[in-house]
RNA sequence: GGUGGGGUGGCCGAGAGGCGAGGCAACGGCCUGCAAAGCCGUGUACGCGGGUUCGAAUCCCGUCCCCACCUCCA
């Protein structure tokens, strides 16, 4: 089977054949840095690392681009804003902040946000403020080939002309007539009110920091433009998937197609949308207050948890967070890490049978011992688990392969067949590699080895002790260590070789 | 008004003409000294009304409702 993709522009899933073979170029968009991430910003940035880790799996090398739009109308109101005598500051907007340092210090706060979850970093993560010149000479093709025009009032404006590009709209199937007109749009120097900027003007009232000087006059650029000029410059003009969310098919996306493709460019062979995070039905709005941020996430489960959870639903699918999200997304991970674990002792006992097996063959042979040969393969999915990520994406299809797989592993356990367990632990372990959870990094208070080390000294000395009692019989002393050590949060799990501990 | 996407069991969430994806929760059983974990089993789910068909959650017609975008938005 092929690897297919729903592309929003044919409105089709269609089969996905990369312009070069055996390479991926992908442009996915990032964020405007103008405040916190929140988890839709997030979402779209897993949608898109599953989709990186999954293309690299079947062997496609993948260059992937996602901008950072590190200036704009809101960047500089807010700004403008921090200065203002009547302002209040709060955690997230201190006063009297340079656009530039607002800007700055949003982009590490997403990039924070993405390493949080195990968001790998694109190959390359361009900013709009470091690409001026390109999107001068775009916007100079666009006037040259006749879809553009500076502003007719002096404004310094430059402005892409809809009526001049007939195939305006193709990507969402939209009229031009068909448009409702923006109810407070400035027509400034405009010939037609659905005419997009391509050029700001700088006005009085901008700091000279945000202006750059151009053919123009002086000014900055729209939005719009950045993705366009920066997507082709590292990708080439024409490349395989450009992608982003739902809500950025219009006017961005479409606008972007409409400038790329006007200027000649063959652009994007592929546009992928990501679909919206709801909260309990609702699209979450400040204004509602139905808002929970990457950082309030964090602080409810483990970040493995929340990767799974944003993680989970077809990407293009609406995900619904409830308050109980986050709880059942942790369940489904602890079974998953509980099979491994348990799994990963017996493939190790394997091993070392095998080891051992294969030193005795080699003294009584008297031949060096063959290694390579035990060593686990952890290349393979499972067929059915590739059927669904080839089938558009469908991670929840995939994620029933790999739970289908967790059990059929802890029925092999529960059986004692060590060679099954071992092919369900390879199958798990890459699956889970390919969805990026494995790499989603631990909280800090457990992953300092020395603490763990010396807890787990503590904790086995206790279960030393319950075991005796165990022997015994003395189930009240076997039952007041379990329910101390469950007191300080600690599980604990017997088995028929001995009882295991993990922390709550 | 235009464009796109939906309504699936207690909840989340795939599927898309015929064997009830999967997760979470619940209940019963096995295992266990008791638990925990695990395994097995249980629920007659597809908005509503018609139709096509041997057979429809899946196709057709009608109808109701929801969401997103058309203004900044992942």
């Amino acid at each position: 089977m092929a690897q297919r993709f729903y592309d929003t522009r044919t409105a089709t899933v269609r089969d996905f054949v990369p312009l070069t073979e055996g390479e991926v170029s992908l442009y996915y968009c990032g964020a405007t840095v103008q405040g916190m991430p929140h988890v839709g910003h997030v979402r779209s940035a897993i949608v898109f690392d599953i989709l990186v880790r999954w293309l690299e799996y079947t062997g496609l090398q993948v260059t992937s681009v996602r901008n950072v739009t590190d200036i704009d109308d809101k960047i500089l109101e807010k700004s403008a804003a921090s200065y203002g005598e009547d302002f209040e500051e709060d955690e997230n907007y201190p006063a009297d902040e340079p656009w530039f340092a607002l800007a700055y210090r949003f982009e590490h706060e997403f990039a924070r946000a993405y390493a949080a979850l195990g968001v790998r970093r694109p190959t390359y993560e361009p900013r709009a403020t470091g690409h001026i010149p390109e999107m001068v000479a775009l916007i100079q093709r666009l006037i040259d080939a006749g879809h553009a025009y500076p502003a007719t009032d002096g404004s310094g404006d430059v402005y892409f002309e809809v009526n001049s590009w007939p195939a305006y709209g193709e990507l969402t199937r939209q009229r031009v007539e068909d448009l409702q007109d923006a109810p407070d749009a400035d027509p400034r120097g405009k010939r037609d009110p659905r005419d997009f900027a391509l050029w700001k003007g700088a006005k009085g009232t901008d700091p000279a920091t945000a202006a750059w000087e151009s053919p123009w006059g002086s000014g900055r650029p729209g939005w719009h433009l950045e993705c366009s000029a920066m997507s082709t410059k590292y990708l080439g003009s024409h490349f395989d998937i450009h992608g982003g969310g739902l809500d950025l098919r219009f006017p961005h996306h479409e606008n972007e197609l409409a400038q790329s493709a006007a200027a000649g460019d063959g652009f994007a062979n592929f546009w992928l949308h990501n679909g919206m995070v709801t909260y309990a039905g609702e699209k979450m709005s400040k204004s509602v207050g139905n808002t929970i941020s990457p950082e309030q996430m964090l602080e409810q489960a483990r970040p493995k948890a929340v990767r799974y959870f944003l993680g989970q639903a077809h990407y293009r699918s609406q995900l619904d967070y409830r308050p109980t999200s986050l709880q059942e997304a942790e369940a489904a991970i602890e079974r998953i890490e509980a099979f491994l674990d348990r799994g990963a002792d017996v493939v190790a006992d394997l091993q070392l049978k095998r080891e051992e097996a294969a030193a005795v063959a080699g003294t009584l042979t008297g031949e060096e011992a063959p290694d390579a040969v035990y060593v686990a393969q952890f290349s393979s999915v499972p067929t059915a688990f590739r059927a669904a990520m080839e089938d558009d994406l469908n991670v929840p299809q995939a994620l029933a392969v790999l739970h289908d797989a967790v059990r059929a592993g802890n029925s092999a356990l529960a059986a004692g067949d060590e060679d099954a367990v071992e092919q369900y632990y390879s199958d798990v372990q890459s699956m889970v590699e390919v969805l990026g959870l494995d790499d989603v990094p631990e909280p800090e208070s457990a992953q300092d080895p020395a603490a763990h080390h010396a807890l787990d000294i503590l904790i086995r000395a206790q279960l030393d002790a319950r075991a005796a009692a165990r022997a015994a019989k003395d189930w009240t002393t076997a039952d007041g260590i379990r329910d101390t050590l469950a007191a300080a949060g600690v599980v604990v799990e017997d088995s028929a070789d001995g009882a295991r501990w993990s922390l709550q």
